[in-house]
Order: C-alpha cells, then sequence, then structure tokens
DNA sequence: AAATCGAACAACCGCATGCGC
DNA sequence: GGCGCATGCGGTTGTTCGATT
C-alpha cells in the first residue's frame, strides 16, 4: 500500500532552479496565480518539475515582499520566544514576521540563532553531521548544479556576540547560572510593511499563544490549513502560570483517532503544564516584554538556563536537547528513571522518534 | 596553492491533515 | 464514514563558498 508518488519522479528535474526556470514560474503565477493546483502547474508552464517544488520555490524564493538575511535585532527575539515557547512550529513563528518564510527562519535558527542564544556548542550529533558530510563527499565528490540560487554574501551584517558556555554537552550547568534579570517594560512590536498578523504587544503575544495552545496553527487562517479551533473549551489545559503550552486530554479535543496526539512533524515535542519553574509568567511574555536593547539575549539565554537547571526531570525543549546531556536526554535513562521512581503519570515517555503528547486518562 | 572545514541556505522527502467525492 | 488526492509542515540532506590550516 505504498503512496502514490505526487509526481512522475522519472520525468521531473531536481535540484537548484535555474533563472529560466525562475522567471518562466515567476511570470506564470504574476499573471494567472496558481490555479489553485499546484501538481498542474508544472505542465501548464512547461517545467519539469514536481509541483511540490514549485510551490517551495515560489514560497521560499520568488514570492514578492521576501526578505532574505540581515535578520533583525527584534526578529531574533520574537522567533526565540516562540520558540522557547512553542517549539519548532516555524510556519506559526513565520507568520509573525512578515517577509519571512518558515524555511528561512528554520535555517537561521539553526545555523545562526541557536548559536547566538546559547553560546556555541557542538553536539556528537553536529560532530557526526560533519564527519558523514566529508565522507560523502569523499565518496561521490560532489554533484555540480547547473546554477546556484544562493546568491551567496547574503550580507551577513549579523552580529554574533558570543554568549557565556553555562552548558556542557555532557554535563548540566557547568558555571553558575546569573541571577534572572528584572522584568522590563513591555513594548511593542511594531512592524511595518505588514503582510500579515503580527503581536504588537504583550495581550497579542497572549492571544497568539492562546490560539496556539488549543491547536497549533498557522493563525493567518487565509494560507493555512490548519485552520484554528477554538481551543479554550473542553479539556485544554491553558495555564499561563506555566512556561510551556498546555497538554491536551485527548478524547475532547481533537477527532482525529490516533492513540496519542501528534501536534506537528514526527518529531515535535508536547510540553505538558508540570513546569519546571514557578516563575509567573511565559518565557515568550517575558521575551515580549523586552525592548530590543542589548540585554535581549543574556536575558533569553539566562531565563532559558533557569527552565534548565531547574529541569531535574525528564522534560524538554524541542531542538534543545544541547542543553541536556545524553544520560538525561537518552530513552533508556528516562524509561529506566521512570521505572525506578515510578514517576510515569506526569512524564511522557521520551522517545526521539515520536515525541508524543502525554495524554491524560 | 591546495586541502579541509564549517557556515549558510536551497531543496527534497515523508508524514499529517484538509477537503472533495 | 471511507477513500484518495493535494497541500502544508518540519526534519533532513545536498551544495556552495568563504575561512582556515
Amino acid at each position: 500500500m505504498g503512496r502514490a508518488p505526487c509526481c512522475d519522479k522519472a520525468n521531473v528535474k531536481k535540484g537548484p532552479w535555474s533563472p529560466e526556470e525562475d522567471s518562466k514560474l515567476k511570470s506564470y503565477i504574476e499573471q494567472h496565480g496558481t490555479g489553485g493546483n499546484w501538481i498542474a502547474l508544472p505542465q501548464k508552464i512547461g517545467l519539469k518539475r514536481c509541483g511540490k517544488s514549485c510551490r517551495l520555490r515560489w514560497l521560499n524564493y520568488l514570492r514578492p515582499n521576501l526578505k532574505h538575511g540581515g535578520f533583525s535585532e527584534e526578529e531574533d527575539n520574537i522567533i526565540c520566544s516562540l520558540y522557547v515557547t512553542i517549539g519548532s512550529r516555524w510556519s506559526v513563528i513565520a507568520a509573525q514576521l512578515p517577509g519571512r518564510t518558515d524555511n528561512d527562519i528554520k535555517n537561521y535558527w539553526n545555523t545562526k540563532l541557536k548559536k547566538k542564544l546559547l553560546g556555541k556548542h557542538r553536539t556528537n550529533k553536529d560532530h557526526h553531521q560533519a564527519r558523514s558530510r566529508k565522507q560523502a563527499i569523499a565518496n561521490n565528490n560532489g554533484g555540480s548544479g547547473d546554477y546556484s540560487s544562493s546568491s551567496s554574501s547574503t550580507t551577513a551584517t549579523h552580529h554574533q556576540q558570543q554568549q557565556p558556555y553555562y552548558w556542557s554537552h555532557m554535563h548540566m550547568p557547568v558555571l553558575p547560572l546569573p541571577p534572572p534579570p528584572p522584568p522590563l517594560p513591555p513594548l511593542p512590536y511594531a512592524k511595518e510593511n505588514n503582510q500579515g498578523p503580527s503581536f504588537n504587544d504583550q495581550d497579542s503575544l497572549r492571544k497568539l499563544l492562546i490560539k496556539l495552545g488549543g491547536k497549533f496553527s498557522n493563525n493567518n487562517n487565509s494560507s493555512s490549513d490548519h485552520d484554528y479551533q477554538p481551543p479554550l473549551e473542553d479539556g485544554v489545559i491553558m495555564n499561563f502560570d506555566h512556561q510551556f503550552p498546555p497538554y491536551y486530554e485527548e478524547e475532547q479535543i481533537h477527532h482525529h483517532h490516533h492513540h496519542h496526539h501528534h501536534i506537528a512533524g514526527s518529531s515535535s515535542s508536547c510540553m505538558n503544564n508540570n513546569s519546571a519553574s514557578n516563575n509567573s509568567s511565559s518565557v515568550a511574555e517575558q521575551f515580549s516584554q523586552n525592548d530590543n536593547n542589548n540585554n535581549n539575549f543574556n536575558a533569553a539565554a539566562t531565563r532559558v538556563g533557569e527552565m534548565v537547571s531547574a529541569n531535574n526531570y525528564p522534560e524538554r525543549l524541542d531542538g534543545l536537547e544541547f542543553f541536556y546531556g545524553e544520560e538525561i536526554m537518552g530513552v533508556t535513562t528516562t524509561d529506566e528513571k521512570i521505572l525506578e521512581t515510578g514517576a510515569t503519570s506526569n512524564y511522557p515517555p521520551l522517545l526521539d522518534e515520536d515525541f508524543s503528547c502525554h495524554v491524560q486518562q
């Protein structure tokens, strides 16, 4: 019962787009729109490309009003705030940053922001990837695209301020954490040239998070097929006194019969409300209170650090694995810990592949 | 100058979900 | 309600290029 391929792979070109392909696609969509059918689009234009590929190229590169590179401090803060709070819902985060794509933000986070926020840190995985990449290159001696759309030097005007190195890979905090910063007065995240919604103040962010808490969705509802559903009626335990999004009481919330709720993607985390901290506001809220002064990342690192250092139980924030030693992150130790303590009621089993929501029975 | 490393980012892949039939 | 297709999303891979050795 294999899934039908979305296109005839044999007759479809892959790899970097040529300028000719770009202009074909761009001019067609500008004149006729997508026609609501990406699959049929490449045939109409005469492109030997998969519809998905066309869609991606349009959304991530050709679409008007896209910004590339040069993330501002303010954008950094928004990304960090939302990431820490909702995890890797890049489309949701992108919806708050006009002109940015989820792919862009994801890449930016993975390559720069993570390090900027947390301090440069090299994981075993990184190491492994670098090695395997090197191996791959050695094996096949690389390929050559006819054209690279990477417009090279993306004006990397980002000053990468190195942050204190609080956490080692194999151990929990190796340096004492600084005291938490005093709360800063709220400042608006007013955006210019908005295409989509933005959160202009703390209240907007709160609303966004409430939405996300009910069902992680793109709140730009015109473009998403994951339409928002009112979250707070049944089953959702929403508590802004905690730092993490709510979890669900499965029966009442979703209409699918999966045994555990998969919020988004195969490795997305669902963090329950058994918070590590008794701070009174979410990290996102605290970030949102910051202005764009230079304390933001120190504050961010500090706040995340607090969460981690207080985290003496097997919860984790998706994508922040490098905070934790492997003895904590590993399935084996986690399961052992649960077995030892019998503390299974509040913690979901931590599986690397399928980190699913804890369901309260 | 050549080799190697690593950052950056474009693109692909598989899965989940929405939607129409 | 079930099925199949299209789309959206997030993780991952591949490629390029500048920096470093």
